[in-house]
RNA sequence: GGACCCAUAGCUCAGCUGGAUAGAGUGUCGCCCUCCGAAGGCGAAGGUCGAAGGUUCGAAUCCUUCUGGGUCCGCCA
């Protein structure tokens, strides 16, 4: 059930009406029609905008249409008042029956209330983390796993069929140092002293990897030239990363469907399918790119090399795909990567990058753009920096000093929920301010802790209920009277429940998780108020010494802002609580 | 030189892809526990939505320019 749409649909049916009619003219595009809470709830319940977008195509007044239409909607049972008011607006209030069907909607549809089929079963991949399999994940990385994994939530409650996807970069450079810093570990371990060279990961997280090298391979590779080991060290220490990596994201309660390997694409023929798709389609071609604007690298000279034209989708200069002494550069196994998830049948692609990688959009845009003739819409979500505070002054991060914090350190300081909760309160192109000490705050400053107290002062009612023996069990809500539930402060929770799915559905098309963080707190807000208004008026409080049949229909509205609540924070992926302690 | 992101209350941020008198939290100042959990509630004060133009019935939202801040711009990944 969503009441917006309901009430929607009745909107253009009735303008429809006026059409058949004649009042309104033929050939009306409604799409722009929208029914939406008005923003002073003093205006009713909803209010649509359909006379002023009408009026220019029907060549009308915004108030003519706008006055037949509240006569037609006031014919619905509905609608107890259509005023037309403003420029044009219709404000609509709803009969009390209607939210009280909320209520009862709630209560049958369990977790299932705010589902919807928006997404109708499209198959969509969201890719993140992604992190280079060389080392712990850090803060930077806890941001973009929260996120991904969030919208990869919602969009599984909004209907769409998702794949949680990482992408092993392990096919690069970069894991060749990682196995050089292993082997200095190695070396270590049987007892030299050893220093890291510029360009090494000296870090003590490898130390483990250097003691287990030792036992697996005793001392026959001390002092063997590289190309003896580097093979054996890189896959053991790519291995021993990613067995880290996952530990780390099992603690934010993270699990990935696909772990795709980069390395999986070389010499497979993977890569070259890619490009000879692109070639076909006359986007690959031999040329000299300008040289870099602004800073100029002191060894920059012109060379011709294999370019992908990626103007062509969007893209500010063409890209190169291969070096000019004919190996790949990172971008050819990208789109190769990209290419398999088109050729696997996604319907929608997502990546999670960080902002260090926001140069990187429009060519990846590009490249899938080409690789599916615009068929598969790519969204790259940005996730901006984060920040670290603690002790009130920003904590600064050096992969040189060694100084990095870890997501661990992070979950371990503050517990997954709340780093989830307080990651997921921040649109993600917005910087990140992570104060550790507010974190830790459970009383300022701290929506997490609001939202969870909500849900368990529901909890401890219902428990104290029982008790009482006003509640034999949750079984007596679908009873309930809930006819009995009028007062406007119930009503107005009511209120606030309806817009669940209408919430979770916007949340959905534009990819931002955040607003279900932002509406359980309002959400949280109307119960905390409902249950504070209850110390002046008897006749709120949730547990009526006088009357069963109040208690039980009260009870019953209490549930469903529980159910609401703990259906929204298992979107984000925060477990409800059940008491506060 | 260029690309992308940001700029909204003292501070931290929302603002439903163009709607009405711009909202929360926090901080400041007042109230409210004999009570189903005060980890809470109610109220007050606090704004030329960075600036200037433009688009239209209507702009914090869209376009242009500018100013600040961030990220980035090699054949590294």
């Amino acid at each position: 059930m969503n009441l917006f749409a309901d009430i929607r649909t009745l909107v253009t049916e009735s303008l429809s009406a006026l059409q058949i009619e004649g009042v309104l003219p033929e050939g009306l595009d409604f799409t722009n029609v929208t029914v939406e809470p008005p923003r002073d709830t003093a205006h009713g319940d909803m209010a649509t905008n359909a006379a002023m977008v009408l009026a220019k195509p029907a060549k009308m007044k915004p108030r003519d249409i706008a006055d037949a239409l509240a006569a037609k909607l006031a014919q619905d049972p509905r609608i107890t008042s259509a005023d037309v008011a403003g420029p044009g607006f219709l404000n609509l209030r709803l009969a009390a029956s209607v939210w009280q069907s909320v209520i009862a909607a709630v209560l049958e549809q369990d977790q299932a209330y705010g589902r919807s089929s928006l997404g109708q079963g499209k198959r969509v991949n969201v890719e993140y983390v992604s992190a280079n399999p060389t080392g712990p994940l850090h803060v930077g990385h806890t941001r973009g796993a929260v996120f991904g994994d969030a919208l990869a939530s919602l969009l599984a409650f909004s209907g769409y069929d998702v794949t949680r996807e990482y992408y092993i970069n392990d096919g690069g450079g970069q894991v060749d140092v990682l196995a050089r810093s292993a082997y200095l570990r190695y070396l270590e371990a049987h007892g030299r002293d050893v220093e890291f060279p510029e360009g090494t990961y000296p870090a003590d997280y490898l130390k483990p990897v250097g003691e287990a090298l030792k036992a697996k391979y005793g001392d026959q590779f001390v002092d063997q030239s590289e190309a003896l080991w580097i093979d054996e060290f890189r896959l053991f220490s790519i291995n021993a990363m990613m067995g880290m990596i996952r530990e780390d994201l099992a603690l934010l309660g993270i699990e990935m469907d696909v772990f795709y390997s980069e390395k999986s694409l070389y010499g497979t023929g993977k890569i070259e399918a890619a490009l000879s798709t692109l070639e076909a389609k006359g986007l690959i071609y031999q040329g000299v790119l300008e040289p870099p604007k602004g800073k100029m690298p002191d060894d920059w000279e012109a060379r011709e090399q294999t370019l992908f034209k990626s103007t062509d989708h969007g893209d500010d200069v063409d890209r190169a795909v291969k070096k000019s002494d004919g190996s790949w550069t990172y971008f050819a196994p990208d789109i190769a990567y990209h290419y398999d998830k088109v050729e696997r049948g996604f319907d929608e692609l997502i990546d999670i990058f960080g902002a260090d990688h926001g140069g990187y959009v429009k060519r990846m845009k590009a490249a899938v753009s080409a690789l599916s003739d615009g068929k598969v819409p790519l969204d790259v979500k940005l996730c901006q920096l984060v920040k670290l505070f603690k002790d009130g002054s920003e904590f600064k991060m050096s992969k040189r000093a060694g100084t990095f914090v870890t997501l661990r350190d992070v979950v371990e300081a503050v517990g997954p929920d709340v780093t989830r909760f307080m990651l997921l309160t921040r649109k993600n192109d917005q910087g990140f301010d992570f104060d550790l000490d507010k974190a830790l705050d459970q009383s300022k400053d701290n929506p997490v802790f609001y939202v969870q107290y909500a849900n368990a002062r529901i909890c401890s009612t219902m428990r104290k209920a029982v008790e009482e023996a006003m509640l034999s069990d949750e079984a007596a809500f679908s009873k309930a009277d809930l006819g009995l539930i009028q007062h406007d402060a119930q009503l107005a929770v009511a209120k606030k429940l309806a817009e669940w799915p209408r919430q979770v559905e916007i949340a959905a098309r534009t990819n931002e998780p955040h607003r279900i963080a932002f509406f359980l707190y309002d959400l949280a807000s109307e119960l905390h108020g409902l249950y504070h208004l209850g110390k002046s008026e008897k006749g709120l409080r949730f547990l009526n010494d006088s009357s069963q049949s109040a208690t039980h229909a009260n009870l019953a509205l209490a549930k469903t802002v529980s159910i609401v609540i703990s259906a929204g924070l298992g979107i984000l992926g925060v477990k409800p609580a059940q008491e506060m302690r």
